[in-house]
DNA sequence: TTTTTAACCAATACAAAATTGATCACATAT
DNA sequence: ATATGTGATCAATTTTGTATTGGTTAAAAA
């Protein structure tokens, strides 16, 4: 038995028998090691192998903690846009949003119906690339809205979030003229129709279709390099 | 024609010639009325026409912005779990885990088997229910990570955090005994496996299976009455 | 060789100081 | 007398500086 093995025994025997504080939070590791008596570089072996176990977690700063890691829920947002380019969260969408759609079909209201009809409207009535964003934007979170789950529209938000975060500060050269995508329209007209005529599988199709044509846009900035 | 009209027009004059910074912010009230020559107060004046033509956002000790003001999507996961129950929560993560699932399929690296593999020698190892608990939620997530998009990571965490707010402080009287579900762990080595030979379909409906019959066990509490 | 120790690094927490939009009181001007 | 500019003050936020902590490396020690 290595001294190493000997400190995950003391570290167990020392959890075991005492009372963490309510946040989980064990002392530092170079007074952790005095209080076992052992050295830090055997502590870290004993704490690694509970961390790999999924006993505990680190973090360089903070400290070591019982249980699971919490999952930072707020401003998640900006942590991930850093990390992340518009490539992937235009991959994200077209994983999320045909099965969002796929529930509208399933769930919509008539309500929901004419509210998407209205957006088409407004689209097409847009005389701004701002108006007609904000126009796009509302009709696909009608779609969400018109899944019928909360938690789905929540997280479809959170996704929104993210892409403009995404996109945000980057080139955005459209000008204010209103845009002439008038194949948009009629993949937007399509899906539409589809949640309306309650076909799940087709509607998922539409939109997946649809975005993997932003996508395409995106990649190849040739006369429309937004994304819708 | 008064002073602080003239301000509103020296204002859109300035926005007009001068390119803005990335983040979209422009001087501080005190700076931007000495550049503009105009008064604080008839700058403040000209800023709440724009604000209110949705222009720019302002924010106390933050500072003005060209734009709409980016979504608080802070606290966003109470007025979700508010409006929302259990049976929702698993309806949606029955839509959206498989698919995150089938990406894993595509693009996991031998790291994420391994640590897979790691989890599910956890998780029969756990002595206590907290312990299968925390084992299972890594398991998930890592299954998430695997997928090798930050964005559906970042949904994914989301999701939970909403489902964790849902199920708080409701029903979770199951016993400290360590579970015998020895059902779901063959379903998640299935899942592991499924992963571990590039099958995206087989993945995505395992998971699919696995949570329905957790939904199953959600809505007949039975033996087994936890959200895994 | 193996283990321990020490030193240094990057990330985080915490607190103090500076910045900034919002608001009000008062002086000034027309 | 009304309106406008000026300054002070407030609360929210950012910035800055310091201390702490896990992570890493290399030298020292066993």
């Amino acid at each position: 038995m290595t001294t190493a093995d000997g400190a995950l025994i003391q570290l167990r025997a020392w959890l075991a028998q005492r009372k963490l504080p309510s946040n989980g939070r064990l002392p530092p590791e170079r007074e952790f090691a005095e209080i076992l008596g052992v050295s830090r570089g055997d502590l870290r072996k004993a704490l690694a192998t509970l961390e790999r176990n999924g006993e505990l977690w680190r973090q360089v700063g903070k400290g070591t903690f019982i249980g699971t890691k919490p999952v930072d829920e707020l401003s998640v947002v900006g942590k991930v846009a850093d990390q992340s380019n518009p490539l992937e969260v235009m991959n994200a969408r077209i994983i999320i949003e045909p099965i969002i759609c796929q529930q509208a079909a399933i769930n919509a209201a008539s309500m929901h119906i004419d509210e998407l009809n209205r957006c088409m409207v407004a689209q097409r009535a847009a005389q701004s690339w701002r108006q007609y964003e904000n126009a796009d934007n509302r009709l696909h979170r009608i779609i969400a809205i018109a899944s019928g789950n909360i938690v789905l529209l929540a997280l479809f938000d959170q996704l929104n979030a993210i892409r403009r975060a995404v996109v945000w500060g980057r080139l955005r050269q459209h000008s204010d003229a209103p845009p002439t995508n008038h194949h948009s329209f009629s993949q937007h007209e399509k899906i539409i129709a589809s949640i309306a005529q309650r076909d799940p599988e087709l509607s998922a199709l539409l939109m997946r279709e649809h975005l993997e044509e932003v996508r395409h846009n995106l990649i190849n900035p040739g006369k429309i390099a937004s994304i819708v």
